[in-house]
DNA sequence: TATATTTAAGACAAAATACTCCTATATATT
DNA sequence: AATATATAGGAGTATTTTGTCTTAAATATA
């Protein structure tokens, strides 16, 4: 619940193509094995988000993908929304069809405040936020263990 | 994303029990009618909410379900911990299974953050503040349209 | 006690999501 | 031109979630 696991891979991979070198494109098999992520599911989850132009990719040889543009100019949201689709946080939160500001469901006001602080937060949270973060951590965190964040356990 | 079928289904005829007069055990067979759920799914998950005591039930004739507390005090957060359990919120939102504060992974602080936003919006709302906020709307549309809000359409 | 009513629980079917693999297409290099 | 490398897209399989049905258990009433 709250985000469905192909939003989470499109995340992860996402900050960690923006904690790599710009310009370059970086194979989906290298951050397949890094984030430890089937590289079959993530090319297709890749796919949407290059369709959606928040990736560039390029076929053959020196190929791969990198991102469409600045770091600091793709949000959580964004990825979100390629990978779910627009309506998914947009919708009745009771699935009820004519549910809107003129004939409102039970929960719709409560609901829409809710979705509106969810939604601001993600719109607010950028690719480049997530990855400074991840460089603090990581800075913090080398001083006590060697682990590498992008490899679970 | 976000609400599961089941959260949704489940807050629903929670805030309608709430509606309805307390103490008195309602049919399963009345709420889904409402609803236009299917009884044989709104059975399973009110089953849930029966086992974490958010509703007490009955069998028999005479018999049904009804609030296990005052709808003040039952809040969002418990139907949805009820239906998806307590860890689909808490969880690490990259899924690292050694992810937490003395570890954190690259997105743990920002998501943290996001998270407590979330949870907290969803702790201060009660199925009685959904009940409340119904009976406005029904009151304020019902000048304009008759349509009854736990219908679809 | 017999019958009707109602939830509980388990087994199953359908749909959605997650995941795999194969072939096509683009392109760099020899 | 031939070959190797890489993503794109389609066609599957597996797992999870959603939805259905049947039988068991509890209880009110006649």
């Amino acid at each position: 619940m709250l985000l469905s696991k192909s939003c989470i891979y499109a995340l992860r991979a996402t900050v960690l193509l923006a904690s790599k070198k710009q310009d370059e494109f970086i194979t989906i098999r290298e951050l397949s094995d890094e984030l430890d992520i089937s590289f079959y599911f993530l090319t297709k989850v890749l796919q949407k988000l290059t369709r959606h132009e928040l990736l560039e990719s390029y076929k053959g040889p020196n190929g791969g993908v990198r991102l469409g543009r600045s770091s600091g100019l793709i949000t959580f949201l964004d990825v979100v929304h390629s990978i779910d689709g627009e309506k998914q946080l947009e919708d009745c939160i009771l699935g009820l069809p004519g549910c809107g500001v003129m004939k409102p469901c039970p929960m719709h006001d409560q609901w829409s405040q809710l979705k509106v602080r969810i939604m601001g937060s993600m719109k607010s949270m950028t690719i480049s936020d997530l990855v400074t973060n991840k460089e603090i951590m990581n800075r913090i965190s080398a001083l006590e263990n060697d682990g590498n964040f992008f490899e679970p356990k």
